[in-house]
DNA sequence: TGACACTATGCAACAATGTGCATATAATCA
DNA sequence: TGATTATATGCACATTGTTGCATAGTGTCA
């Protein structure tokens, strides 16, 4: 249950609404916990109740009303509590790794397509990481905060280097398997 | 719902009871699609009833009996219909790296630890890749199927590899940030 | 000889995640 | 002016994943 957790990482930054969260996600902490706004919403319901956050609705003519969550001390704390206890090996799911464990009952000429598709994706991902970090990080002066989550975007820049040359390679060894 | 053709690629090898296909997935494709023996059974259950898999229940003494599960022809033609569509991208959820978002509210020398710990698991991991790599497939003559699994092997080591990397760049970094 | 690990299957309950839908207004573009 | 996008929230259902339990005989180690 660690979306709960990553939500609250997110409120010590600054107060938000589900919507601004679901934004936020999209844009940064995403990249390494996805989630959906009808999750989030959800969550945000559940930490509510726990207390480890105090929602407050503003009113907006015109669009509905926003619910702004602050973090509270209990949710400070939930945090600090909870980073200090040891976590799982993330869990690893991917179908087009799969799909080379039957190479011969596969259609080979469809993967070839998919594995260019993933190429593009990380490729895009890349280009985006870094347009944030020149626009967000680069050259500026960066509290601790600010400072870990540089680490963990460049982190992923490399990450999705990595995957580019290795679905490559994948591409390369598939023709010399002759398919 | 790609659990079923995970299930589905591995009985592509050879017929094998659910027994089996917890141990095959502990110790090959498990690397790429993790599930636990409960999960296969229950999948198995519904593979049946959509005859994408026979099950014969095999009589053995002492031992409870086996129930081992054929991949029938519709079987065959669900994986290759299932390997012309699309991907999507991994879904990715690490809570470590969540935590690298919020420096200032997380207990960082447990952090450190987590990250040892870690760091430790990939190269317990990369040491079994290249035991399975030296044992079954090195200087030996490999039909596709057995060339497309050490494909994905090689990716794994490699991936391993690249992540060792990652987290002690990471712990380096923490240090130069004063964590 | 008692404890433990291995073989072999599976249910039940619960927790977490994902998909589809529903609502409602304002601004922007073609 | 009609279509789309952005703002803003949320329910219901389906699927997937985890935890704990239950059964039961065999082999191995101390």
């Amino acid at each position: 249950m660690a979306l709960a957790e990553a939500i609250l990482v997110c409120l010590t930054e600054r107060p938000m609404s589900g919507y601004d969260l679901a934004k936020y996600f999209d844009a940064s902490i995403g990249f390494f916990w996805r989630a959906s706004h009808q999750q989030i919403y959800r969550e945000l319901g559940r930490l509510r109740e726990r207390e480890l956050v105090d929602s407050q609705e503003i009113s907006q003519s015109g669009k509905p009303n926003r619910i702004v969550h602050t973090i509270t001390d209990k949710g400070r704390t939930a945090v600090t509590g909870w980073s200090a206890k040891p976590v799982r090996m993330p869990s690893v799911k991917d179908e087009l790794l799969v799909k080379l464990y039957a190479l011969e009952t596969v259609d080979t000429k469809a993967m070839r397509e998919q594995i260019s598709v993933r190429l593009e994706q990380h490729q895009s991902k890349l280009s985006e990481f870094r347009r944030i970090k020149s626009r967000f990080y680069d050259g500026k002066d960066l509290n601790l905060n600010q400072k870990g989550k540089l680490i963990a975007l460049e982190l992923g820049i490399d990450q999705e280097l990595f995957r580019i040359a290795g679905w490559e390679t994948v591409l390369k060894k598939m023709t010399d398997a002759g398919v």
